[in-house]
DNA sequence: CATACGATATATATTTATATATATTGTTTT
DNA sequence: AAAACAATATATATAAATATATATCGTATG
């Protein structure tokens, strides 16, 4: 029987609680598109057309997953010019990539 | 300007089949009873009625969650008389169970 | 003011969640 | 072994959320 990995004393309510946190930032990364704009992020702040040419994502549809992004705060702008550069404002985002890659890139 | 968490290395559809195979894991817990579920076997095997009583889910959401699970194949079962119990069959939700525990239970 | 860049709106399709009812499997009692 | 009961699963219907594509709009720059 191995050790619970949630304290039991985090009751019930407390539990939920974290679950629905926790689950609202798991559905914000658990879109294709996103995950991969935020891969390119990690790499340091892009803008839209950059990320378009890196990813092949069409221009609307990325759009609306930066406003989800955006939405969620996982994600801030800054305008030069025309251009807006995105960046990543979460640090459980890195975090998250981080382990993601261990798991499903073991080859890296 | 921060490392890329991804190795640039791997080229965009490497990428794009990480991406899909990480979100399909990611959907599976980005459900508050289902993360709930996974987080009560974190501590061991449970039957169906003990899950209730733990999580006051009702039983048939416990039981087409569980399904959800038992497909993705991230938990299996073992029959004992009128009982079922359940318990966790990758070690990657164990993983992630103790990340998210880290970012969204600081407290524990 | 024309053009480039990005956001927003709308429509449609698909997925997911939730509730209720019913079926299946196993156990216990007679 | 048949009847009654308990545990769990499945089916069906409906509602709600999400994704995807297309079209339109706004703003900044040259």
């Amino acid at each position: 029987m191995t050790d619970l990995v949630f304290d039991p004393a985090l009751d019930i309510e407390a539990l939920r609680e974290a679950a629905d946190a926790a689950t609202d930032f798991l559905r914000t990364l658990a879109n294709p598109d996103r995950l991969m704009l935020l891969c390119q992020l990690s790499g340091g702040e892009r803008c839209v057309s950059e990320l378009e040419n890196e990813t092949g994502i069409p221009q609307p549809t990325l759009s609306q997953q930066l406003a989800v992004l955006r939405r969620e705060d996982l994600v801030v702008t800054r305008r030069e010019g025309k251009q807006i550069y995105y960046r990543i404002a979460d640090p459980k985002v890195l975090i998250m990539l981080g382990q993601l890659q261990q798991l499903f890139c073991p080859e890296v």
